[in-house]
DNA sequence: CAGTACTTTAGAATCATTATAATGTAAGCT
DNA sequence: AGCTTACATTATAATGATTCTAAAGTACTG
């Protein structure tokens, strides 16, 4: 199973759901973002073994803090991840609540000016929100 | 009462929550950002006559959608709001869970390459996430 | 294969936010 | 001023995402 090292690598146990869930996140090429229901909903339909709500929760949180997923600093009820996690931004489409992602040679480069004291920067996220 | 032309002229009756929801918000030339929460005590502490929680909510909002308020999209249990309603950005104390204003002028001038159809830009927002 | 530490699970609990619907109040009109 | 009506406030209930709990299951180690 391909997801089986990945898993170990990082001393998470490859369980039969952390597996299956690797497959609906991982498997195409392309990235994309999602709730938790979302994903939720795409396991169920993608197979009959259904996978508790809490394992699914705590699978997300185990991997965003490996690195595997992204949580996407946003306002609204439900939180957003990102399957890509390169360095990149958003668009957040306002009408329809749907996020598109903004490629980093799409922004011009930015310079953090400012300086706090005894602070590193982490990251720069951009959220280029859209109206009609 | 300064803030009662504020609000009738945007359509807001001046009702007495509205206007002492406003003293805790405009009086200082400092802005700030708070949660409903943190405004919440706010209120409490400075005055014995008590606002519900609903009307809190419902004022905020109306504020907000009136552009006297912010909110800053960050990924947090509660949502944060911010008094400076100019164009700036945020820092994020990740280890604190605090916010710090990065002004305009402290981010170089953001260029967004890639347009979408139809979409008109609304805002452009930076958030800089920092660790020790 | 036994032991142990990690996982999964259903359901309950939590917490921010929103909805409800009854009561209160500001503004316009005569 | 008094009437009227649309807008506001309120306490409380409802909602909905997320987290907690604690019991049962499973992967790894020796």
């Amino acid at each position: 199973m391909k997801y089986t090292e990945k898993l170990r690598n990082s001393g998470l146990r490859p369980t039969k759901q952390r597996l299956q869930i690797c497959e609906v996140l991982f498997k195409s090429e392309k990235t994309f973002h999602f709730t938790i229901n979302d994903l939720a909903k795409k396991i169920k339909s993608m197979s009959n073994r259904k996978i508790s709500l809490a394992t699914i929760y705590n699978t997300v949180h185990a991997f965003e803090k490996k690195g595997y997923l992204k949580q996407i600093p946003i306002n609204s009820s439900e939180a957003y991840f990102d399957t890509n996690v390169s360095d990149h931004h958003h668009f957040y489409d306002l009408k329809n609540q749907k996020l598109i992602d903004l490629e980093n040679r799409h922004v011009g480069p930015i310079n953090i000016l400012k300086k706090i004291n005894g602070k590193k920067i982490k990251s720069v996220e951009v959220l280029v929100k859209l109206e009609d």
